[in-house]
DNA sequence: CCATATTAATTAGCTCTACAACTATTGGCA
DNA sequence: TGCCAATAGTTGTAGAGCTAATTAATATGG
């Protein structure tokens, strides 16, 4: 499997910005969301419990593409702040499900603004085309990975 | 300032895509590196060190993008590892300067290779053309997202 | 129907990252 | 010149992510 040159001047410089970008992307977030208490992998917990409720915490993991042990320490904090409720799961007994709190409701009005504030503040100027085409590598290289991932072990 | 719905439709898909893909490209590099004992985040400093040898910490940190503390932490490992030496800088009783040993060498070029061959299979079969856009709208928010961070403290 | 493998959630322990506070040194300015 | 700001490096502490191992429950195969 022989690659370009030309592919190897823009791979590193695309996966250096790509990383770059990430975590000053959170530092970002994680500002904003101070006053609230809540940092930015907590916000996206309860934005995707906000989409679809009532799901096991395996799946709320896969969903978030994070493993089941990080989300463990992310519920508990929620948990603890009167957010979200772990249910037994009606079918399965070693699941639980989770569930929103009416507390958590006016918050996710407020971090969902800030949120689309901030990320159309950070994507200015950015042309609806390009943003498409990197939406689309960026998912790609998700997709690759985790096939790549799993592989290795199972 | 004004947001189109058909923008928000697209942004919070291109954020999660880059939060996901970053975080398992991550996870993809550590993997590959385990037997070196050595992490995706050594690697950087690694190869940063060996482009531009005999800079100050600051300096390093400042091209890396990250925190100063944070690779204060990884320049102890590295240093303990044989691998980067700290000298007192000539002219600035503060600052030190970062050198390689001679034992990384042969590792870097170790490193260099897995690094490519493993870019080279993440990106294949992505257009060299989308690639460059993905690269330009990652670096344009990054250095966007550096002067709205740096814009709050100082 | 029972033994074994698999799965859901958890805990323990690690790395990387950040912020805040501290020390030592430098640089500016009055 | 001498005092105060700023800067380089460090340490402490905390969060987010990972792997590995544990426990309880479910599925499966003989």
């Amino acid at each position: 499997m022989k690659t370009d040159p030309d592919d190897i001047e823009i791979q590193e410089p695309f996966a250096r910005s790509m990383a770059t970008a990430s975590r000053m992307w959170r530092r970002h977030l994680d500002l904003r969301f101070r006053d609230l208490d809540l940092s930015q992998a907590r916000w996206n917990v309860l934005f995707e419990l906000s989409r679809n409720e009532e799901v096991t915490q395996i799946e709320l993991a896969h969903r978030l593409g994070i493993e089941a042990a990080t989300l463990v320490r992310l519920l508990d904090g929620l948990e603890g702040a009167g957010l979200i409720e772990r249910r037994p799961s009606a079918t399965d007994r070693r699941a639980k499900t989770l569930h929103l709190t009416e507390v958590a409701s006016p918050l996710i009005v407020r971090m969902k603004k800030i949120s689309a504030t901030s990320r159309a503040e950070i994507l200015e100027g950015i042309s609806l085309e390009d943003l498409r085409i990197a939406t689309k590598v960026l998912s790609g290289i998700a997709a690759r990975l985790e096939v790549l991932n799993n592989g290795q072990n199972g």
